[in-house]
DNA sequence: GGTAAACAATGATTATTATCATATCCAAGT
DNA sequence: ACTTGGATATGATAATAATCATTGTTTACC
């Protein structure tokens, strides 16, 4: 079994801070250089565990979360004590925004999927950011605009097609989110199917039999813990995706 | 049978802007009179009939949509022509703006449901204003925040309860976004079986059954093409709502 | 290395809801 | 009043996927 990238240098790597806020897709991505020694200054960064919970449903949001290093999902609990996956955090990902800009409680926990180094920021400071730097503002409005059209879309698609699709569409957001290994094949992630069944909306014995059917039919391969994509274009067609 | 309301306004005032903009829930509310006149110059304002389309999925975003008077459903075509209800507006709403934020092209449709008042504001001019204007930035971030904090717990719902429950839902969210009538039961807005399937994700045929069935145990009342809402609590519990 | 706990696989059964097939109702226009 | 088309109602059937029950497999920890 291929041992995941990520596991192995999570816990060593001592992190910088300089480098890590210019992570491409961080919305503190080209800020000013004061603006980041800011940050510095009042950012505070720990280790958690997989499994540790980042922050919970329901508390209050002292701030927002900057992953420097780590895969993180963020689920809401339905009535009955589900869980849905609304979505997959990685390296480079703030989270916690959405109840802190609107003064509101956690609408959502976000849970360590394996060992990851995140930033705090107190939600003080971070406002101040936001309403003194418009660049900053302007970053977060595309990063609600983006994730708003993805859950819109997950909303179609979820609410109106059978679970073979919702599941071909929760793989290819497993490799999309976190690629795959060195073989160009083995999604980057350990991943449960009680943890796909909650992406999908399903449950942990029909994710069992959906998977050994795609095996069957030789679009994936399940080796150990991991997931191998063998046939993405297939998986595309399956999931009814387009491009 | 009552006859709901806004049918009989919305074609005959004429509209003052400056009290326009002033809707409570607007975006555009409190903003400077300067601002609030620079809109005034450049909106462009028509009414549309009941089942127009105001702007149409993957057609380009030109400008957003601020509705002056009227109801509005928008909705999102899934793979096999199904709709999905992503969420109804009214007065004081606007409309488009994360497709013009991003310069994206509409992800949805935007359908009038009856006789409505539409005022278009070009891009280049809404870009412009948001630029400039911190506090309209502002608010169109909450507006992002409440949207998706909506349509996460919506996505929660709907995937993980029945469809008895996922009704129930959509007849509370008609009444919260469009009231009743003077007559405090009738949901002031006229709306097809197959409208309430596409936000509930379901049939036609079963919305048809679920809401009998729902008249059935006095929760509802079917008159005419309205519904009643008798019993709201019971409603609310049926729906698994907290508050 | 053994044992418990967590996770996964698999079969049997049931429940829910979509789909299909008609039938009925109702409003608009001639 | 008659016709027509859109919307709604309703029964029968089928399919999908949840639930329940059991067994097997892997992991981690003493």
């Amino acid at each position: 079994m291929v041992k995941l990238i990520d596991n192995k240098i999570s816990s060593v790597t001592p992190f910088s801070c300089s480098e890590c806020w210019q992570n491409a897709q961080s919305i503190f991505k080209s800020l000013s250089k004061e603006t980041l020694s800011r940050l510095e200054e009042v950012k505070i960064c720990r280790e958690y565990e997989k499994g540790d919970f980042i922050f919970e449903e329901a508390s209050s949001a002292k701030g927002v979360y900057y992953i420097a290093k780590g895969k993180v999902k963020v689920s809401q609990l339905g009535v009955d004590g589900k869980y849905q996956i609304l979505h997959l955090s990685k390296d480079g990902d703030v989270m916690g925004y959405r109840a802190v800009l609107s003064d509101d409680l956690f609408s959502c926990s976000a849970i360590a999927m394996e060992k990851s180094h995140i930033c705090f920021i107190p939600k003080d400071i971070f406002m101040d950011l936001v309403a003194s730097n418009s660049k900053l503002a302007l970053n977060i409005i595309h990063l609600f605009s983006d994730e708003l059209k993805k859950i819109e879309s997950n909303l179609t698609k979820i609410t109106q097609r059978p679970v073979k699709e919702r599941v071909a569409q929760a793989l290819i957001s497993l490799k999309n989110k976190y690629g795959f290994l060195e073989d160009g094949k083995t999604i980057n992630v350990l991943i449960k199917r009680q943890e796909i069944a909650n992406m999908a909306g399903s449950t942990r014995e029909t994710i069992t039999r959906v998977l050994y059917h795609f095996q069957e039919i030789a679009i994936i391969k399940l080796e150990g813990k991991t997931i191998q994509i063998i046939d993405e274009k297939a998986l595309f067609d399956l999931g009814n995706l387009l491009d």
